[in-house]
DNA sequence: TCATTTTGTGCAATCGATTGCGTAAAATAA
DNA sequence: TTATTTTACGCAATCGATTGCACAAAATGA
């Protein structure tokens, strides 16, 4: 039934020249005749010829192949960035095999060892939520294969490659954006500070307090998973504070945005009574009323620079690790004053 | 440098057994004796074996790997059916490579090209807004490859498989909750029609206003790109109209909050003036207030689905293709009466 | 015309795992 | 003890493309 796989063999035999001259030819081998690599060419077209990417990449063992390992897909934050990946992956001739953690170290470990079977070039990595080993990226580093973390990158030293943004600074950005305003009982609402980006947004709200003179009390900040549910719940423990804050830090925009709705639906102003900020600019924040105060996150390009640099690390080995940051902005809105 | 590669001829040696030995060692194959699996599955772990799937997909021409095309990754529903999908494809022993088309058939074609290529054994496409030729998929078919439209499927008939949902019921749904509390100027924000989800929601929009016995005039139908600029700009239209509308169906959810905030901004009560409702039940939607009727669109459950049907096919590849059609919920909200 | 360089091709090994078929050894039956 | 069945394993070909090296033919130079 199935039609029989054409293979340079078959070209060659057509063409009564060898394999190899097949080989050279698809690709315009220098050292073939422009004549003999069009006859090729032609010929491979006519006879449907598919070059088997599996047998390429087995011998000269490179195949242009990503392997990503991120939290959730369904984020976002996530998705914009895993667009720019595969934007720029494609124009460099690579391809991605997505995979997720689900926020657990053992899953991101089976991910690490599956893309590693799997002979990927290069490895991606926005790490889990728990408390990160970087062992299993071990294996990578024996075999020289570029590893990098974007956005989410471990709080240990490593040797790899990173892609991130000055979490701290913007932290402390938006923080300092509610006291200049008058802010005085400050909260934030931040998700799990084993993970670098939480923890650094934390430093920023911190020392734009302690510039301001005024100390932090553990309960003022409140780890929670930043999901809408949280925010609700957030808001409703809020509520029955004996003196309400008067400016609010949320680490993300989804729960930031829970937070206001519930805020307001018990008839809380937003931003008269409490001012509140909120962190990556995601897609729908600017249309709620009041638009909110945030970050505008720059996934597309932190997916499109992650790619950029470990194609580069992968062409030039002996290139060492590289960290970069990159650019945020900050969107003012009418959730602070 | 470079750690020389652990290959089952290193282990076979290490053990004075023949590769055969070790290949069918390693998966416990029935006639190798416990005692040598035991053996054989030591030493790998011991020697940091890793097997290389490239060789193993050569030799068997099965990759385990799924092809995925879609429009853009950047899209909230699109991202809930990947995470759908990884979920699935990890679960039953495959991965997924996951490409853009960016709406335009010419590189929906070139992905295909390349999963083709690439040797998945599967192909999951979520089609392109232009007019959607198939003729590129044309080798999968040939070569036994199972191919499976999802959400967005060509309009042409075709040879494939798909999961999808009643767009049409949904439209129809929707449409009448509005009508039945009174609306009669209605008008309908889509997308593309040349896609065979926007159409079909325009065909149940179409029959409820049928049903209702209200003529259906051009105009009264927008073809839009249904993102947040194209909400506004829909909002300014229906501002500087004669007669307000007094109930619209916006075929996403993205493009409905745009429309609802900017007439908000205009004193625009909805929905005393203007019901609306959307498509997709975003996450965001329920935050809005009012709180957006739509439709909760399984996104999930879809790629979900996508995977395990599509799975199946590539194991029992003498089934014929499927045509599946999940369950929507109806998600009345405070947008309409 | 003969020597030398340049061009164009082919040979054959290689990347690592898989598998149909054959067979020696062990277990069981007679 | 001999015949028969089972069990456990090895041989060698195969999947398709790549590439260092050798070499013949053509082009150039003297």
């Amino acid at each position: 039934m199935q039609k029989k796989e054409v293979t340079i063999y078959d070209i060659a035999q057509a063409l009564q020249v060898s394999p190899a001259t097949v080989s050279r030819g698809l690709k315009n081998h220098p050292s073939i005749s422009k004549k003999t690599c069009k006859k090729i060419q032609e010929t491979a077209q006519k006879m449907g010829y598919r070059s088997n990417a599996l047998a390429s990449s087995l011998r000269t063992s490179r195949s242009f192949t990503l392997g990503v390992i991120v939290p959730r897909l369904d984020s976002n934050f996530m998705s914009t960035v895993l667009a720019g990946m595969e934007k720029s992956a494609v124009e460099l001739g690579y391809h991605l095999i997505i995979m997720q953690s689900f926020e657990t170290d053992e899953k991101e470990k089976e991910c690490a060892r599956l893309l590693f079977n799997h002979r990927v070039d290069g490895l991606l990595v926005s790490t889990s939520a728990e408390r990160g080993h970087t062992e299993h990226f071990a294996p990578f580093l024996t075999k020289n294969i570029p590893v990098l973390f974007f956005d989410r990158v471990p709080l240990d030293p490593h040797p790899f490659s990173s892609v991130t943004i000055n979490n701290q600074r913007a932290g402390y950005e938006l923080t300092k954006i509610m006291l200049e305003k008058g802010a005085r009982q400050l909260l934030h609402v931040t998700g799990n500070t084993n993970l670098r980006v939480y923890k650094e947004r934390l430093d920023g709200f911190r020392s734009a307090l302690k510039e301001f003179s005024i100390s932090i009390l553990p309960d003022h900040i409140w780890q929670t998973n930043l999901g809408v549910e949280d925010g609700i719940r957030a808001a409703e423990k809020i509520l029955r504070m004996k003196t309400l804050p008067d400016g609010i830090f949320v680490a993300n925009d989804t729960c930031a945005i829970a937070i206001i709705n519930h805020l307001q639906k018990h008839d809380i102003e937003i931003p008269d009574q409490i001012q509140i900020s909120g962190f990556n600019n995601d897609p729908f924040a600017s249309l709620f009323t009041p638009q909110l105060t945030t970050v505008q996150y720059p996934g597309t390009a932190m997916g499109e620079r992650a790619v950029t640099t470990i194609v580069d690390l992968i062409k030039n080995k002996n290139k060492s690790p590289k960290r970069e940051e990159l650019d945020f902005t900050l969107i003012p809105g009418s959730s602070t004053l």
